[in-house]
RNA sequence: CGGGGAGUGGCGCAGUCUGGUAGCGCACCCGGCUGGGGGCCGGGCGGUCGCAGGUUCAAAUCCUGUCUCCCCGACCA
């Protein structure tokens, strides 16, 4: 039973002013959202029906590749964190109890999972293992934003598989491939499965999956065969021609000439010709920070994330006084005579096209730069790629897009990351005690719902995929109250409801054009209307929401289980 | 955390500079008309002007402090 008149659904024809992303505006103009602080949202009526809709799809897949659904608690102890080493992540939120006791609200559930089967798995007979639960997820997010695309309390599908092996854990890798690419084709959304950065918790492998739209926080990097975040991505750039290169550099005065642009222009060569020098300080975390110089194209930036990734621990740019101490005078430093202790990478963007040709540096004194300068003849160099991708940028010959993108999910193989600090171990056939192999995987079910608002909805509103409307059908009734039409309308929403189909019906009380306008706004995907004109031509109009387009009338005369067949096969036939 | 902006009825806003009756549109309630794209007429309800303190005969308006929200960036295990 879901009449208007009955129903919760506050509609807006304003957005709220301070809202910039689309799916922010509309879910809250179509009454799906409320929010009631940063980051903290509550679900009205039909938006948790979206929700649920999209949860739904996630357990019959999960359930298929033999998943266990559970429930996990929010409120944790803070030991478990301290355990893995957790307890110190910012975004942590941190409580005390009445007692003193300290606690945690779960940004995800690993602490708790591997502690239960550190408990109750002995045996190489209790493995493999799926465990998933859907539950609320607390992050203290340094800026929330967005409507739901990023906030501080969510709900997330997370799972976590645990084997005897690493071939073990591939193969609940893969079967988790399988099952999220499902959730996200029956969801409808337009998706990539990406490779992402495995971050410096060492994890052994990782995919995102990224639906692209214009509110996405992240890029993704896309060629024929190949997808990306742009944290990770590689491609071969775009081809400099360098000048030729003398038998040793030259100096070149640059008075109070610094940046790569400046000196290109100077010298008037391409800004590849120049090479960018970034000092940076690495792996101070572990004990005791080494400097570090890495030379790139002018043209191209670093991509501190593929940096780290290549020195296998975090760095950060080095301070000018460090700079001027290892080196020279902060913006004329170069690898020209930099000496043994300082360690020199060289972007492989720059050793690609290098053949023949000399790259114009700093000379490592004020004031002075060095032309012709060849990586190998005149200084010593390690290559490594870690360059940011840029637009042009080719894979196999094949120009490369960069999209925004919304991340709804990811997988991760977290190898013994959290079983070792917690103990969670088995015995093998042959009696000896080996570590427990765990993947994670989450989906963001509320970033699906925005995801498919941002991707399909036009200038009158949201518009749905068929498996995530919080209606099928939305029934529109003309005229007044107590009118013929009104009847016939009334008896075709206690058919189609009789059939089985989900129908919103506004039985309201307004004018057309507002019931209309509310329709398109909250884009459940069938629209029918019946009013005076039904009567007299006795056919129900249909409006198919994606596009607006309208389809062949329905008969009023028909028998109840014909109008349900087909209402439910024009439903069965849209995206 | 850095930069910018905003808090006035359910929503969107004006009023603040220059202190003196809190106002507009939409929504809502009542009555009537209308009835296929946010319709019309008339009558109403509803506001501690974010909060605290101060200045003043008098504060939405001036001063001090504070809280909250939004946007951009940084961050995002």
């Amino acid at each position: 039973m879901t009449r208007l008149s009955q129903y919760l659904l506050p509609t807006e024809k304003q957005a709220p002013a301070d809202a910039e992303a689309i799916s922010h505006k509309l879910m809250v103009r179509a009454g799906l959202i409320r929010q009631i602080g940063a980051g903290m949202w509550t679900w009205l009526p039909a938006g948790w029906r979206v929700h649920e809709r999209v949860v739904q799809i996630i357990r019959e897949e999960m359930d298929a590749i033999g998943g266990l659904e559970m429930l996990m608690p929010v409120l944790q102890p803070a030991e478990l964190w301290r355990r893995t080493g957790r307890y110190e992540i910012e975004e942590l939120f941190k409580l005390d109890d009445r007692k003193g006791s300290e606690l945690v609200l779960a940004l995800t559930h690993e602490e708790v999972v591997t502690t239960h089967v550190a408990q109750i798995v002995r045996s190489y007979r209790d493995l493999p293992l799926i465990l998933y639960h859907v539950q609320v997820k607390e992050r203290d997010e340094a800026r929330p934003r967005a409507g739901v695309l990023r906030t501080r309390e969510f709900i997330m599908e997370d799972s976590y598989s645990f084997d005897r092996d690493a071939e073990g854990l591939d193969e609940r890798y893969g079967l988790h491939v399988g099952a999220y690419d499902r959730v996200m084709q029956r969801s409808g959304l337009r998706f990539y499965r990406v490779e992402s950065d495995v971050g410096m918790m060492g994890g052994l492998g990782a995919h995102e999956y990224m639906a692209p739209c214009p509110a996405g926080e992240n890029e993704v990097v896309l060629a024929e065969g190949y997808s990306a975040n742009v944290e990770v991505a590689s491609a071969d750039p775009q081809p400099v021609a360098l000048p030729p290169a003398p038998g040793t550099p030259e100096t070149v005065g640059t008075p109070g000439i610094s940046t790569c642009a400046e000196v290109a222009e100077l010298l008037e060569l391409p800004l590849g010709a120049t090479l960018k020098s970034y000092a940076a300080v690495v792996g101070e975390e572990s004990g005791d920070g080494r400097f570090v110089l890495v030379l790139l194209r002018g043209d191209h930036s670093v991509n501190e994330v593929k940096l780290d990734n290549a020195l296998g621990a975090r760095s950060r740019p080095a301070r000018p006084e460090e700079v001027q101490a290892a080196l020279g005078p902060p913006g004329f430093i170069g690898p020209v005579g930099a000496g043994g202790e300082v360690e020199i990478l060289l972007d492989a963007g720059a050793t690609l096209r290098a053949e023949g040709g000399g790259y114009v540096t700093g000379a490592n004194r004020a004031d002075e730069h060095l032309r012709g300068v060849v990586p190998g003849r005149d200084f010593p160099f390690r290559e490594v790629d870690v360059r940011g991708v840029l637009a042009g940028d080719t894979i196999e010959g094949a120009a490369i897009t960069i999209e925004p993108a919304i991340e709804v999910g990811n997988i991760f193989k977290l190898g013994t990351r959290y079983s070792e600090p917690l103990g969670a171990r088995y015995l093998d056939e042959s009696g000896v005690e080996r570590p427990i192999w765990m993947g994670s995987y989450g989906i963001g079910p509320a970033r699906i719902v925005a995801a498919a608002v941002e991707q399909f909805a036009d200038e009158h509103g949201i518009s749905w995929p068929k498996a995530l409307a919080p209606f099928a059908v939305h029934l529109v009734a003309l005229g007044k109250p107590g009118t013929p039409e009104r009847d016939a309308a009334e008896r075709l929403y206690e058919t189609l409801t009789e059939g089985g189909l989900d129908v919103l019906y506004d039985d309201r009380d307004l004018a057309p054009g507002e019931k209309f306008a509310d329709a398109e706004l909250l884009g459940c995907p069938l629209r029918l209307t019946v009013g005076k004109r039904s009567l007299e031509s006795g056919e129900v109009e249909v409006q198919v929401r994606r596009g607006r387009r309208e389809a062949p009338g329905l008969s009023l005369a028909a028998e109840p289980s014909e109008l349900v067949r087909a209402v439910d096969e024009l439903w069965q036939s849209l995206p």
